[in-house]
DNA sequence: TCCGGTGCCT
């Protein structure tokens, strides 16, 4: 500070000796060359204003400079500079416009753009980019092709520099075609052209349209860069084009291409979304710099994989590093949560989200939503959602959707309606959470209500999905014909989930004959899976015909169907434990049997009778001890042998649980006094003393 | 002046 005052005073004497000539104005240049603030500049300044000799173009264009480009400029000054001072060149309107065009408003940078048109000067290839580009960062529509109209007016069009930013211009616009056309009539084109405007077909999705251009760009000799390369990486991602992806990352390599932090990132996510996760690590271990992009990128494609174990130890990792998670991170490091049930860690997100006053709203209110929703507490989901100012469609329908999982079906219909009071509209996927709780209640009218209002007033069009839905509610409801009807009267093609859901009906009705109809559809659609065989075993076994059930099970083995093992997650102490029917392998496997024998004996000391095993499920089939090692109960037994009384059970499974675990868990809940909350493929069971919501009514 | 990562689903 003291520096700088005493240079200003040298300085200020010597202005006052000099300032009659023009001889000086080198002088007065180097001293606003060294000069250091703001305050200093317009120390200088005021000497210059006190003699017109000293204001030589170059003079002020310095003092422009400094005011309006640099980081620590003041653009009001700048102005107020343009306003006292006469006889303004062009390239004083070009650093004026450069500073407003990337820091203030389009209104106040086009009130300068005026100015300086009425002052008879046209902008030339300094300044005109930088308007264009302000037009496309304020998706100024009309004022961008009143630049493009004027541009070729004052034959500035011609500039390679002006055309660049007019092809962006209309890639951001959305006007691909536009950019296109202007594209092709360019007599000249450098690399950044062709990246614009194949980054622009990548962003609206066109892919394929994106890769041909990168292809013509190669037969028309132009060299690709790490921009370009970014580019056609994320368009590979897009498509799953692990092939061109290898090519493109082999071309790094041999031009011996800087892996920037963006080449790095793009490799990480074009490697996981092809599925090659092992690269995907690779890159990201050798890459020279990460970011928190970089970061991301690995843990949402783990997550887009399924992999929400890795993402999670991965988001641990990235702490052990002390690496800053941002909004992206959290998003999804919940979803992870949500998948796994994993509510500890959701919970300690959602106190991470407090203590950094971040807001719980957009992304992070509907991941929150979500999370609790599927971790199994809904009313801390509503108080989320009721809690977020911002609500759109996503956060309605996740609620919906975590209400409809819940079976409480009233709540999501009167959600529902609020939504609509309050103008949001509902899409294709609010109508699955809509027809979904319609579905798990019981409410066939209101269900069959909400599809036709899908369509007569919302517009929308049935998808797949929302038959299913309503096969399952006509079917669950016992209207199987009619629920076949509706199959067949589908104005799209059938698959195997909607023959499934049918399927599933004729189990819970126990139709034996109008099962074995149904699961040949299914055979035909999904020959591979499994659900099918083992719905019809299940039907077999209900109606008493053991030898017809054990036929579909070796029906199944001989059709080498692949099977889904089935699974149960619980998480304790933030550690999420996974297991399998008969699974051995946990370090407290001696304990988790000895907590089974007890409840089983319990159980039957209780009852006084050998536990239900009308219902017995495929791919266990090792006797009677596996019958009693379904996943689910390995995973109870396990909870509640680590956990104090009282603590709730939260148990995640991948398949829907069988009819025996779910009278063995009502049984649980009321011996053991927990509340036991699973979350099956479809929906959630909370136990409680005896009793589950679902009303056995699944 | 061109570039990378995010949510709801039978």
């Amino acid at each position: 500070m003291d520096l700088c005052y005493s240079l200003t005073t040298q300085f200020g004497g010597r202005t006052r000796e000099l300032c009659s000539s023009s001889q000086d104005v080198p002088l007065v240049l180097r001293r606003l060359e060294s000069c250091e603030s703001m305050s200093e500049l317009k120390r200088i300044h005021a000497r210059v204003i006190r003699t017109r000799a000293l204001q030589a173009d170059n003079v002020i264009g310095k003092i422009l400079r400094s005011s309006a480009l640099s980081s620590t400029g003041d653009l009001d000054y700048a102005r107020d500079v343009l306003t006292a001072v006469e006889g303004f060149n062009r390239c004083h309107y070009n650093t004026i416009i450069r500073g407003f065009a990337s820091k203030r408003s389009l209104e106040e940078t086009f009130s300068i753009y005026c100015r300086m048109l009425e002052n008879g000067l046209y902008p030339d290839n300094f300044s005109l980019p930088f308007l264009i580009k302000a037009c496309t960062e304020s998706l100024a529509r009309s004022a961008g092709k009143y630049l493009h109209v004027h541009a070729i007016k004052i034959g500035m069009d011609s500039d390679i520099y002006v055309k660049n930013n007019l092809v962006r211009m209309y890639v951001v616009f959305g006007e691909l075609d536009a950019a296109h056309e202007l594209f092709n009539k360019m007599p000249l084109r450098d690399i950044i052209t062709w990246t614009t405007l194949i980054s622009g077909y990548a962003k609206a999705g066109y892919a394929r349209e994106a890769i041909r251009l990168f292809q013509e760009m190669g037969d028309a000799n132009m060299v690709a860069d790490e921009v370009t390369v970014t580019v056609v990486l994320s368009s590979c991602s897009a498509l799953g084009d692990l092939n061109l992806g290898k090519v493109l990352h082999g071309y790094v390599k041999i031009n011996r291409m800087n892996v920037d932090i963006f080449v790095g990132n793009a490799l990480v996510n074009m490697y996981l979304k092809c599925g090659d996760s092992g690269s995907a690590y690779q890159v990201f271990r050798e890459m020279p710099k990460r970011n928190v992009v970089s970061w991301n990128s690995l843990i949402s494609g783990l997550v887009d994989q399924g992999d929400f174990k890795a993402a999670l130890s991965l988001f641990r990792r990235m702490q052990q590093e002390q690496i800053k998670p941002d909004d992206v991170t959290i998003v999804a490091v919940l979803n992870s949560c949500s998948n796994l049930g994993a509510h500890e860690l959701g919970k300690w997100i959602h106190v991470y989200i407090q203590r950094n006053s971040i807001k719980a709203d957009g992304f992070i209110g509907n991941a929150l939503v979500d999370m609790y929703a599927k971790c199994g507490s809904i009313n801390q989901a509503l108080q989320v959602f009721q809690g977020m100012a911002c609500k759109d469609v996503y956060s309605y329908t996740a609620m919906i959707v975590g209400f409809a999982m819940h079976g409480q079906a009233k709540k999501a219909l009167s959600l529902f309606h609020e939504m609509l009071k309050e103008g949001i509209r509902p899409d294709s996927v609010t109508f699955i959470g809509v027809l979904s709780a319609c579905s798990h209640s019981g409410l066939v009218d209101e269900g069959r209500r909400h599809f036709q209002e899908m369509v007569k007033l919302y517009d929308l069009e049935p998808q797949i999905q929302h038959y299913g839905c309503m096969v399952d509610l006509l079917g669950r409801a016992g209207l199987l014909e009619e629920a076949e009807e509706f199959i067949k009267h589908m104005p799209i093609e059938s698959d195997g989930f909607v023959w499934g859901a049918l399927l599933g009906a004729c189990r819970i009705h126990g139709k034996v004959d109008m099962g074995e109809r149904i699961l040949q559809k299914v055979l035909e659609l999904e020959p591979e899976d499994e659900g099918g065989y083992v719905l019809m075993s299940n039907i077999y076994s209900s109606a008493n015909r053991p030898w017809d059930s054990v036929k579909v099970r070796k029906q199944m083995k001989t059709q080498k169907v692949r099977k889904m093992p089935g699974s149960s997650l619980i998480e304790v102490d933030g550690i999420v434990h996974e297991f399998r029917a008969g699974d051995e392998s946990h370090c407290k496997t001696i304990e988790i049997y000895m907590m089974l024998e007890e409840i089983i004996s319990l159980l039957e000391a209780e009852s006084g009778v050998m536990l239900d095993t009308k219902t017995t499920s495929l791919g266990v089939g090792k006797g009677e001890h596996l019958l009693c090692s379904h996943s689910e109960r390995l995973a109870i037994a396990f909870g509640l042998i680590s956990t104090g009384h009282g603590t709730p059970l939260r148990i995640v499974k991948n398949l829907r649980v069988c009819s025996d675990c779910h009278s063995v868990t009502k049984k649980i809940s009321k011996l053991y006094n927990r509340e036991i909350i699973v979350r099956d493929r479809n929906r959630f069971h909370h136990f409680n003393g005896g009793v589950c919501s679902c009303m056995d009514f699944w």
